[in-house]
DNA sequence: CGATGCTTTGAATCTCGTCAAGATGTGTGG
DNA sequence: CCACACATCTTGACGAGATTCAAAGCATCG
């Protein structure tokens, strides 16, 4: 158990809002003393709307998306999962989403109980906690005004934005996308056939290339910026 | 714009995440003693996206609307806000959204470290803290769900279902709508005429009723049930 | 009363969704 | 290495739904 905390890290520890972020050795040591470790194939099922909300996850390496469906098959994404990020924070009973893997997935396992006693325990701990809900909220409401006021092809600028803000090893000239065309259209709130035209449209300007399908080069950043803006 | 009449106590305490439920006379005393009244006009800002989040607040009658505004001056109304409701928690330096009432508003003002501290002191009311926290990601995702995948009338049926279970006072043959047509688009990322376009297709239908533009009567609950559920 | 602000309606346009076909990739077995 | 099959992605034609711009209806309030 001593691997711990820092396999996750040169990402992690750059980031932001991080579970581990600025935390002593000790702390950290406790921490990894109620992880434990678990590993998951791609496409797989993390947690679904029926699992018992009883643990969290810290995701470690690999991407995951978050999404809700309706009876009557309507998927939306909610996120997606990128390593360092945290998921399972609830106060229901269940979870009111499914979590599924992109890729392989590397995470740590907790107890709720156990992670919230310790952060009660551990000011710096909790502090991230909070820090880490409060971005959930805050791009939650991000999301919610891009689908509320944006067209198709300024979504998916603001997707490109967010994935190079929060990818690891994304740059401009090479993102590389583990999502389908399906996926992006769940999450921004489009047909997968609005996507792909949306795309072609935004190639054909030359704002962005498509060596292949999965890999994506952003030649115009700033282009992209004006369409993508959030203020 | 005419104030709505509203029975606060009642209403906070028989709902369901709020901050006070549950707590003993004393805790109640200990949150009455580190807790300001506040009050406020109509259509008046609350906070803005500049105002330093020192403080938190809690809605004890009237109601308000959470709204961002870009600087093409896009509005988007992030959620309204009823009595019981807790507004400002933020892990930021400022707040990401501007409150603004509907109505006169009455309110409790706690400086948020003084607050956090008593919640550490207070294991019920930091309970009902993250409840209230996990409610508010909980209808962002839905709206999240209905901007993503609904028609303009299904939006507007989620937005009566929403206004019936949260409102004070709201029942199917008697519901007083404190905001504008323009808040509703906001809210539903449509524009005011596809809003009342919407409207007036539903009153056609005998689905609903307006005796005056901002009475709303529900005629047929099921229809309405229908259209704007969420699963 | 008229004046103002909000709401509704109308017509033209645009964006996006739907259905259908075609293209491109990827993986497998020969 | 090629050929085939399957899945994913792209493109086209059309229609439904939403926005835009403009004008007309209704309240409310001096």
């Amino acid at each position: 158990m001593k691997t711990l905390p820092l396999d996750v890290d040169q990402y992690a520890l750059r980031n932001k809002a991080t579970l581990f972020k600025t935390l002593s050795d000790q702390e950290l040591e406790a921490i990894a003393n109620i992880a434990q470790h678990k590993s998951i194939c791609a496409q797989q099922y993390l947690l679904t709307q029926q699992t018992p909300a009883e643990s969290v996850y810290n995701l470690i390496s690999g991407m995951a998306l978050i999404e809700r469906t309706s009876s009557m098959g309507e998927r939306q994404i909610l996120a997606f999962l990128f390593p360092g990020d945290f998921v399972g924070l609830t106060n229901s009973e269940h979870f009111e989403y499914s979590v599924k893997s992109l890729s392989d997935l590397h995470l740590h396992e907790f107890k709720r109980k156990a992670l919230m006693e310790l952060a009660d325990r551990t000011p710096h701990l909790k502090e991230n906690m909070q820090k880490i809900g409060a971005n959930v909220l805050s791009r939650a409401l991000d999301q919610v005004y891009v689908l509320g006021k944006k067209r198709a092809d300024q979504r998916l600028c603001y997707f490109f934005l967010h994935l190079l803000e929060r990818m690891p090893g994304a740059s401009a000239d090479k993102i590389l996308l583990p999502m389908t065309r399906q996926d992006m259209a769940d999450f921004l709130g489009l047909t997968i056939e609005t996507v792909s035209r949306s795309l072609s449209k935004l190639k054909k300007e030359n704002v962005i290339a498509f060596p292949t399908p999965q890999h994506l080069e952003i030649l115009d950043l700033a282009s992209v910026e004006e369409l993508g803006k959030m203020d």
